[in-house]
RNA sequence: CGGGGUGUGGCGCAGUUUGGUAGCGCACCUGCUUUGGGAGCAGGGGGCCGCAGGUUCAAAUCCUGUCACCCCGACCA
């Protein structure tokens, strides 16, 4: 492959473009690769369609060595196979809807469960057929509330897609495993570092459930991770490991005037001072209240939600832990509905006599004692323990996570960081199974309900991730096996150093490499190297001024390193540099 | 949906406060010079100033409305 800049459909920005905010937006378009044609919708140019096929390609080598089978559903779909499972309501504004010219109901499919579980309904009959792994490499569209980041976060993105179906449990435990090693091995090849993390399986229903997650600063996830026993979890999906009860005598629960003490600081420093105790924020037990709505049911449950006072409730983390029921603020005018609870001094004392179900952190464990509300304005109170002076319906992890936290595995100190996800496996169950009423017949005579997984990969979004997590000042820098060519090869200003590059190039080529040549005449050496740097070929060979000398300077993009090479030994160092 | 901001050649921006008929850099075209770090000189092409209405002798600029887009939060590969 030889690509000659002289002709190639490509131009170089000088400046960022005014609404990207994160690297890979801007050096994506500034290097030529992506254009913006609406919001969350992009072109792909020669060199990013090339990253894009090469992705796609290692996706693919991957799923089929795998044993998946690749298929293609349309993207244009018709309503009715969306009826069945009800997401046609259920996925609300995130489905971009149209109608055809009779009026008639279609979608652009978001994700395609549906459509896999269907055909292989369809063709499929007998237990002898599974298990089977059906896979597409599809464009996916979702009307994003705010899309964002360019190609991270589209409204149209390239997303492999596959569908395990089982006929028991531990064929899909299999089916889950080697989705799992063969991600593994993609994202590896892809150059991507990624941290596997337990997940929540979120409104797709279904249990055991890990997410591929590349750190990047630009990450919209957050994880953590324990660098002593390796647990890595989604914050959504991450456990407080729950003290050992506390046993005991402990004070009868007194009242306390604390007028004016609204929040949590203004508590813990009026009780401190007017009433001679000695505590800190986390001696609190601060209760907020939410209004829960289950979907399908317009009618909202009242819930309380105590977390120990030195931590915010962390509104994702309360989301996955009610899912699929979805909670809301509660209003001043679900207060005036409630005058039981009195807002800024909610105790849980009363909760159970409201009939309002009482959910709590982990950590407050029976026998434990707190500072609370007392239900009445202006008053709190002291020493109301867990399992005497309330029962809690029941614990959720609702509570922030912080740096330092205790790992749920080991007890050692978990760190946080963002990360993107670039992957997510999941045993879904037979939930689309069941919808679709796929059954296969047993030896027996007797259908059997076919058990399938759910596993993606963020093909374009991979392309942007790796950009977040390689590219320096200068540009882009490519890992070989998705770099648009192996090396960009610039042969400066004077008319016999271009030829002399031509020839290299061709030379090259002829031996299986793929060279991006820079061939224009009459562009200034400064704007060659710039673009090169720019455009992030993992090697570049530089024939300009040494060449009189008889040298070429050979370049990592990686690592900076330049070298002098002899003109006569530019392919074969070249040749070697590609590992070829 | 809540908050903030912006709409002016392909890209990045100034001009709007104080109305006078549109400008700068990059990119593009022509010529000459230049050729190892986003070259120089000269000449040139390209803009319904988001859209609609209004005020005015005159609107990018003032008024009203409207649309779009971007950024920060709630959703997801």
């Amino acid at each position: 492959m030889l690509l000659r800049m002289s002709s190639l459909f490509l131009r170089t920005l000088r400046d960022d473009p005014a609404d990207a905010e994160v690297p890979s937006h801007k050096l994506l378009v500034r290097a030529g690769y992506v254009r913006r044609v609406a919001p969350g919708v992009y072109s792909w140019l020669p060199l990013g369609k090339r990253v894009l096929e090469n992705v796609t390609r290692v996706v693919r080598e991957e799923m089929d060595r795998m044993g998946g089978q690749e298929v293609l559903f349309p993207a244009l779909l018709p309503r009715e196979y969306y009826e069945a499972t009800g997401r046609w309501t259920e996925y609300g504004d995130t489905l971009f809807r149209l109608k055809d010219r009779k009026g008639a109901d279609y979608l652009l499919g978001p994700t395609h469960e549906e459509m896999f579980t269907d055909m292989v309904k369809g063709e499929y009959s007998s237990y002898k057929d599974y298990p089977v792994t059906l896979y597409q490499i599809q464009t996916k569209y979702r009307d994003e509330a705010r899309p964002r980041a360019g190609i991270l976060r589209g409204r149209e993105f390239v997303m492999k897609d596959s569908y395990s179906f089982d006929l028991d449990d531990d064929g899909l435990k299999r089916s889950y495993e080697q989705h799992r090693e063969t991600y593994i091995r993609t994202f590896d090849r892809l150059g991507i570092t990624y941290k596997i993390c337990f997940a929540t399986s979120g409104a797709m229903g279904g249990s055991a459930s890990e997410e591929f997650l590349a750190p990047a600063e630009t990450g919209e996830d957050t994880f953590v991770a324990c660098h002593h026993c390796g647990y890595a979890a989604n914050a959504e999906a991450v456990t407080t490991p729950a003290p050992a009860a506390v046993t005991g005598e402990r004070p009868a629960q007194r009242v306390l005037d604390t007028p004016d003490t609204p929040t949590i600081e203004s508590l813990v420093s009026y009780v401190n001072e007017h009433h001679g105790l000695d505590i800190t924020a986390a001696r609190t037990l601060k209760n907020i209240v939410v209004k829960v709505v289950t979907p399908g049911s317009d009618k909202a449950e009242t819930l309380v939600v105590g977390v120990p006072g030195d931590r915010e409730v962390d509104f994702k983390r309360l989301e996955a832990a009610l899912a699929p029921g979805e909670p809301a603020i509660f209003e001043a005018e679900d207060f005036a509905k409630h005058p039981g609870l009195v807002r800024g001094y909610i105790g849980p004392q009363v909760l159970k006599d409201l009939g309002i179900r009482y959910l709590v952190d982990p950590r407050v464990v029976e026998g434990t004692a707190w500072v609370t509300g007392a239900n009445e304005r202006g008053k709190h109170a002291a020493d109301v323990v867990a399992g005497r002076d309330f029962v809690p319906d029941g614990t959720i992890e609702a509570a922030e996570v912080r740096e330092g936290d205790s790992c749920p595995v080991c007890g050692s100190g978990l760190s946080i960081d963002r990360g993107i996800e670039i992957g997510h496996i999941f045993q879904l169950g037979r939930k689309y199974a069941d919808a679709a009423k796929l059954d296969a017949l047993g030896p027996d005579g007797k259908p059997i309900r076919v058990t399938m997984g759910s596993y993606g990969i963020g093909v374009s979004r991979a392309v942007a991730v790796l950009v977040e997590q390689r590219h320096d000042e200068l540009g882009l820098v490519w890992p070989r096996e998705v770099a648009p060519a192996d090396v960009h090869i610039v042969g400066t200003g004077k008319e016999d150093q271009i030829e002399v590059a031509t020839r290299i190039a061709e030379e090259l080529d002829a031996r299986g490499v793929r060279v991006l040549l820079d061939d224009r005449p009459s562009v200034s050496p400064g704007v060659k190297f710039k673009d090169a740097e720019l455009l992030g070929m993992p090697t570049i060979l530089i024939v300009g001024r040494g060449l009189s000398q008889g040298v070429a300077e050979l370049r990592d993009r990686v690592s900076g390193a330049k070298e002098e090479i002899p003109i006569g030994e530019a392919v074969e160092r070249v040749l070697a540099a590609c590992g070829a």
